[in-house]
RNA sequence: GGCCCAGUAGUUCAGUUGGUUAGAACGCCAGCCUGUCACGCUGGAGGUCGACGGUUCGAGCCCGUUCUGGGUCGCCA
């Protein structure tokens, strides 16, 4: 073999190739030496084809498979043949290939830890060798997996008349939201580049520019801690669309969202695509990314809360607040009593003082609260809650809705998943809608944009903005999958004299909005059509859609907790000749 | 920044109330083996019990500190 010359891979066989010539070229997975008969396990990505070396088998050859060892690269020339005994459980179980010629490409050192499926490794150790972690067919699916939602991505676009732009990555720090990646300028010391959140901002001067249609998928970064679905750097899947409302960016997406699950998972997505404002999300659910695979919903007992004889019901509702439930059918019995200091322990982390609760067992009921009730209110809250005998009732009171909103949202997720409730292979999408154009910050003392300040107001709230700010709502939208923010976006404002008003909202001085966002402003003075968008993070769509548990597993090298990358050791120190060039002069003590 | 979980052989784990020489499986090495596919059989090597300090006659085990990884709350326009 002069030359590799590759004819198949190794997971392409079948029985109709038989008595054909070819050479397949990959690492060695399992082998099995019977003595005079030797079956090596051949792995590339596409899947396994064993090679078989006999009597018949040259004898150089032979002592080259003898030699050969887990994850040494081979190149084999040889002739495909049926087996004489089959393996049903792979693809290409049917054949084998009699091997002519082996060449040992290259030799490997035992393995940290095997490649395999199913061999569960310490997440550091995989990280330290990625490249190795990543031979496994998993991951290749995975990585796979992803460049096919790509692919799709940039198709059905293109065919909707989108263009991809590229947009910069050095860009002007914009601090509001999350903290910015800086890079120091050596031509201007002691200025920075900020890497890019989003292209927010650069696609909305694209639908300026007429641009039209635009979209991206590009790399954002955000310093703020990771979680399961979350890294410092993460791609988008970003489009911008011109003379387009909320109904026009919902469709393009939609279509989109269907082509991916038909194509990727074969699984058909009825649209439209059900939509919720986002106050009704929050009541019925307590998230603004509700999980619709399941019930369990809120139920208010405000009204029946508010006199009755039990402090913590009445004095939440004195203070504004909410009392509301979650009604477990068959919780008495999947939930024993001790599991529910569990679970207030569990909805404490999210705020909340305690959890209330009432259990209806065969044997009577028992409850944590219904001693301070009257009987019609005990009455009244069993109706409310549509509780039956095996049922467990958990009540949440609280000074604060949102509180309220946040305990009994997580609960219903955890009690969702100690039922069983949750079914592997169901996908259901949800468009959150209406979403509140601004929070009120504690730690700011001031109204933020829950979105950007480049959001539309809802038609009608117009006035709000400058006046009834906790009621002023947004033209902005998420996509919601089995409870995980796929995506989100938002028609934006689109006139100089909107978005100052907007500015003012936030309590820039106009001299604050004109250096951070003064370009945008001044384009808007030139014609900027009505225009609106989304951006899906594409690591947690590929990451739903292979079954993932988290976004580490479709992304090649992912960093860790600490957002340290462990294969390089990145972020590393640096010489003091580049500081000095930077003009950086003082490092903080490692 | 807070809370929770984990760290023992290359890997995944077990390790009793603190007590002799820290075990298993897989992997690795050697030998045997012609139809295996998690091949089989025989034998062997392999340990800073994450690190440091403390309590104790004695610590893998108890206490403190710390490091590493994971989950999560805050944070994520």
């Amino acid at each position: 073999m002069n030359s590799y010359a590759r004819t198949d891979w190794c997971g392409a066989p079948r029985i109709s190739d038989a008595g054909r010539e070819t050479t397949v070229c990959g690492w060695v997975g399992r082998r099995r030496d019977l003595g005079r008969l030797i079956f090596i396990d051949l792995r590339d990505r596409s899947g396994v084809l064993q090679l078989a070396f006999d009597d018949s088998t040259a004898e150089d050859v032979f002592a080259a498979a003898s030699a050969a060892r887990a994850e040494y690269v081979l190149a084999a020339r040889g002739v495909l043949r049926e087996r004489s005994a089959k393996n049903p459980e792979l693809p290409t179980g049917d054949v084998e290939l009699e091997v002519r010629e082996l060449r040992i490409l290259a030799v490997s050192e035992t393995p940290p830890f095997e490649i395999a499926d199913g061999a569960d490794v310490n997440d550091a150790l995989r990280l330290k060798y990625r490249y190795l972690d990543l031979r496994r067919p998993s991951m290749q699916r995975a990585v796979e997996l992803r460049h096919r939602v790509t692919k799709l991505a940039r198709d059905y676009f293109d065919e909707q008349g989108f263009l991809e732009i590229e947009t910069p990555m050095l860009t002007k720090s914009t601090p509001e939201g999350a903290r910015d990646y800086l890079v120091p300028s050596r031509a201007h010391p002691g200025r920075f580049y900020a890497l890019p959140q989003s292209p927010q901002q650069y696609k909305q001067l694209l639908m300026v520019a007429g641009f039209d249609r635009y979209f991206q998928i590009t790399r954002c970064f955000r310093d703020e801690d990771l979680r399961a679905d979350r890294q410092p750097e993460f791609t988008q899947i970003d489009i911008e669309m011109s003379f387009a409302g909320v109904d026009d960016v919902i469709a393009v997406n939609e279509g989109f969202l269907k082509r991916v699950f038909a194509e990727t998972l074969g699984v058909e997505i009825e649209l439209p695509i059900m939509r919720l404002k986002y106050r009704e999300a929050m009541e019925r659910f307590g998230s603004d990314k509700p999980d619709t695979r399941f019930g369990l919903e809120l139920v208010d007992i405000g009204d029946i809360a508010r006199g009755c004889g039990f402090k913590v019901f009445s004095e939440a509702m004195a203070a504004g607040g909410g009392v509301r439930l979650i009604n477990v059918p068959g919780g008495a019995s999947a939930i024993p009593r001790k599991q529910i200091d569990a679970l207030t322990d569990f909805v404490k982390a999210y705020g909340a003082k305690g959890l209330a609760w009432t259990r209806l067992t065969p044997d009577g009921a028992s409850s944590s609260y219904s001693k301070f009730l009257t009987d019609d209110e005990n009455a009244a809250v069993s109706a409310r809650a549509g509780a039956r005998t095996g049922d467990l009732t958990l009540i949440v009171a609280d000074a604060s809705e949102s509180v309220v909103f946040a305990a009994l949202g997580a609960l219903r997720r955890e009690c969702a998943g100690r039922l069983g409730l949750i079914k592997a292979g169901e996908y259901k999408l949800l468009w959150v809608t209406e979403f509140p154009m601004f929070e009120y910050s504690e730690d700011e003392g001031r109204y933020v944009a829950v979105h950007h300040p480049f959001t539309a107001p809802l038609d009608g709230d117009e006035d709000k903005l400058l006046g009834d700010k906790g009621g002023c709502r947004a033209k902005a939208y998420d996509i919601i999958l089995n409870g995980t923010e796929l995506g989100g976006g938002s028609i934006r404002i689109s006139t100089p004299q909107m978005q100052e008003r907007m500015f003012k909202a936030l309590g820039f001085t106009e001299e604050d909005a004109r250096e951070r966002f003064g370009h945008l402003i001044t384009a808007f003075r030139y014609g900027a059509p009505p225009h609106g968008g989304l951006a899906y993070g594409l690591d947690r769509l590929v990451m739903l859609l292979c079954g993932a548990d988290s976004i580490r597993d479709v992304i090649a090298f992912p960093k860790v907790q600490n957002a340290s990358e462990l294969m390089t050791g990145a972020p590393g120190e640096v010489a003091r000749e580049q500081l000095d060039e930077l003009a950086i002069k003082t490092v903080a003590p490692a």
